[in-house]
RNA sequence: CGCGGGAUGGAGCAGUGGUAGCUCGUCGGGCUCAUAACCCGAAGGUCGUUGGUUCAAGUCCAGCUCCCGCAA
């Protein structure tokens, strides 16, 4: 009778999966292209276009640019919230998210027959929040991940579906961790879709009490402090490399520090930041455990070079050694 | 027209209108048990591009191209 009307109308659904996806950096391009490989994609909602105001040019999203490659439905609204009702005509089964950068309302979430997932680059419930890769590197973490979740109204609070772990090195900086992520949250997400398809999946309740949160990077994180330890300042610049980079200062003029190291010398009588000598690498600072070499500056208006060119050219105007960062 | 810095041998920089220089690197030679140390020597620049001012422009003026920091 009505109900067979029905059942194969849900069949028909089965076949015809919808799906929205809403994401906007690269790691989230990357998913987008994975998931492509065996999906359809009914739309993709991404930031919208932002004008670089240097050069005046209006750059695309990485994610735009695959949606563009496919010729996919792509929309940006400046609030979701404004499209609401927009998404809800296309009828998805399922939204995925993934580094999106907006927190869904109520009526998208419950909206989708299947959900509303996201793919996030930690290992919930560490790393709540808009930075988990550059924070599990900055913050000494010695592995991370990927987790599949459920989203709910607050930020990356639901419940997990499923999660995958992988080491962080010594040598890992928020670039090469990124990358090896996004092919983990590609593969993750491939895997775990078919479960929640057909509503197999588990669905595991965060251990709130044991969250911490990764936060979007502000100005102040990128600043170096001298007086924390060489490995608190090595670990910040790893992390924050290559983008948007560590900085300090010199004579007033800030300083990009995109790669350091750390050496076991301790220079009792200088003060934390003080040059303690030109090595044929880099710039070496003292710090209260030992001492941090700066290896690849780059001094504003400049292109990236070597702390010792650096140190070569500043000779004209006389010595480095004994001077301050701040 | 968002704010600002820059373009000089392979690298990083200096250079007040009058012979283009410094520290490195490179190449050759020397000294060393040895060296990323030291000594001697050499190569390598139409000073981003176009035009203008001038007896004379890396330097002053204007346009253009490219690079970069901040802010978004």
């Amino acid at each position: 009778m009505e109900e067979k009307e029905f059942n194969l109308e849900d069949l028909h659904v089965e076949k015809e999966l919808k799906i929205v996806y809403m994401g906007t950096p690269e790691f989230s391009a990357t998913v987008l292209k994975g998931l492509l490989e065996k999906y359809k994609v009914r739309a993709v909602i991404t930031q919208p276009d932002r004008v670089n105001g240097r050069g005046g040019k209006v750059t695309y999203s990485p994610v735009k640019q695959v949606a563009l490659e496919h010729t996919l439905l792509i929309l940006q609204p400046e609030k979701i919230r404004d499209i609401t009702e927009q998404i809800l005509e296309l009828e998805p089964d399922l939204i995925i998210t993934c580094a999106y950068g907006q927190i869904l309302p109520k009526g998208l979430l419950l909206a989708p027959r299947l959900g509303c997932i996201n793919v996030h680059a930690s290992l919930l419930p560490k790393l709540r929040g808009g930075a988990p890769i550059h924070r599990a590197i900055m913050n000494g973490y010695k592995k991370t991940g990927i987790t599949i979740m459920y989203m709910n109204e607050k930020m990356d609070e639901g419940d997990m579906i499923s999660q995958k772990e992988i080491e962080i090195t010594e040598t890992d900086t928020a670039e090469t961790l990124h990358d090896k992520l996004s092919v983990l949250g590609r593969d993750l997400l491939l895997e775990t879709l078919p479960s929640i398809l057909d509503g197999t999946n588990p669905r595991i309740p965060q251990n709130h009490e044991e969250a911490t949160y990764g936060y979007v990077i502000d100005r102040k994180d990128e600043h170096i402090n001298f007086n924390h330890s060489k490995k608190q300042i090595y670990d910040q610049v790893r992390g924050l490399n290559s983008f948007p980079g560590a900085y300090c200062k010199l004579d007033g003029d800030i300083i990009k520090v995109w790669e350091c190291y750390k050496t076991d010398q301790m220079y009792p009588q200088m003060f934390n930041g003080q040059i303690t000598k030109i090595y044929k690498d880099g710039i070496g600072v003292k710090v209260d455990n030992g001492e941090i070499v700066l290896k690849t500056i780059q001094p504003s208006g400049k292109k990236r070079m070597n702390g010792a060119d650096f140190a070569r050219g500043y000779e004209n105007k006389g010595t480095l050694i004994g001077k301050m960062f701040s």
